[in-house]
This record gives structure tokens, sequence and C-alpha cells, in this order.
DNA sequence: TTGACACTTAGCCAAACAACTAAGTATAAA
DNA sequence: TTTATACTTAGTTGTTTGGCTAAGTGTCAA
């Protein structure tokens, strides 16, 4: 049961579970972004994706010195579809979609 | 956002995801069923099992001196169906499901 | 090739958590 | 009404976790 538990254990912390929702409107997310939507250091953010990226919900690209994340090709479907549902509606989610627009507004 | 963290947090004990496992087979377990299934003392199972009901993915009925525990009918059907297809071939939950039959068998 | 930038890794600290024992509450049987 | 049973709550302990700073690695630009 190793698989479902780690996926769980990724999506119980507050600041993972935000990133996953932005990652769920965003299709490609870079570090610096995360790190600025999320308002921790930079070392913090590597250590949340790290974790994501182990328990096989998130995926990277290195382009340069830019690391990019996505949601996995095999990110379980009903879970997708779950936290799109219950995360549509969430005042923070929503705060965070804005924020997001214009974080991600400075391309590199 | 609380909803569905809450949630996560609740399954991300391996023991509290065994006892979800065991009430997608079983409608409803008793207090000492899930005792003797997780090997645990009664208090932390009672903390558990409290957890889960104030992650609103449990109920419980009282009859008695016993305590039974089963899924809410509100529990997320994707959620639902997602741990069903990755758990049906867990080796850990099969081995519940087999010891379950034996913890059952007495009846209160 | 030197410096700046974008992460990652290591090490630390405080808060959260899972387990236990012991004590408390509630129900049923003697 | 006393005793036993079935939990629950409180308090303790060791481990995990999330945040930070500082140091390390790799890439690009000057």
């Amino acid at each position: 049961m190793n698989k479902p538990l780690n996926a769980m254990k990724a999506l119980s912390d507050r600041n993972r579970l935000r990133v996953v929702a932005a990652l769920m409107n965003h299709e490609e997310l870079c570090a610096c972004h995360i790190i600025e939507l999320l308002g921790v250091t930079g070392a913090t953010a590597s250590r949340h994706m790290g974790l994501l990226i182990r328990s096989g919900l998130v995926q990277s690209r290195k382009a340069g010195r830019w690391v990019h994340y996505r949601l996995t090709a095999d990110f379980p479907a009903p879970l997708f579809q779950w936290l799109e549902t219950e995360l549509q509606t969430d005042s923070g989610i929503k705060a965070d979609r804005k924020a997001l627009v214009k974080i991600t507004a400075c391309k590199h």
C-alpha cells in the first residue's frame, strides 16, 4: 500500500496541496514561481518538490538554470477529478490562481 | 481547502489507511475488531478512529457497550474508486482481509 | 574564468504526531 | 450495587516533519 500511502502523505501538507492545485491549472511551473507562490525559501520549496517527485505525482525537467515541474502522466485520474471538484470553489486556491497570473507573467 | 486536506491527513497514516481499506470491504466494524487487526492498544485505535471521524470519512454508532464504525455516505466517490483499484492487489491489504475473516467470525 | 544565478543538500530547531500507560466514563451482567 | 467490559481522555515519550540558514553543485553571462 506504499503507492497510495505515499501519495496521501505527499498531499497531506497545505503547501504541497497548493502546488498540486496550481499544477492542475498551469501545465508547467518553474521553481521560482512556486517559491513566490508559497512565500517560502528556495530550500523549503525544493524539499517539498523533491517529496512530490518521490511520491510519483510530479516530474521535473531541467532547462538550463531552471527546473520546471508538472504533474506526471500517470497522476491518478480519480484523485485528479476529486481534487478538481473540491478545490474549484476554495477561496485559498482561487487566491493562488489570481496570484499566479502575475507570478507567471514574467517569463524567463 | 480544509476538507480535502483533512481527508489526505486522515489517510496519510498506514494504520488509518488499513482501517479505511477494511471498511471498504466490511460495511461495519467494531472497535475491538480494529484493535485486533492493527495490533495496537485500545487507546491508540480510539485516537485513530476519532481522527477519521473528524475528517468526515468515517462515522460511528454506539450500540450498548460497543462502538461500530463505517464509512460515511458522502465518502468521496473518486477517492473510494482510486483506493479500491490501488489496494485490491496490495499484499498487506490482502493479508488484512484474510485476518478479518477470523477476527469478525466471533460476533457480539 | 570569474561571478551571478537557480536550485539542492545538510544541519538545526520547534511543532506535530503516533505509540504507550494510567485514569475516567458509560453500559451491562452478576 | 458492585464488578467487569468497552471504549475515551489525559499525560508522557520518541520520532517525523516543516521551516530556516548555510554550504554545495551546476549553468550561463560577462
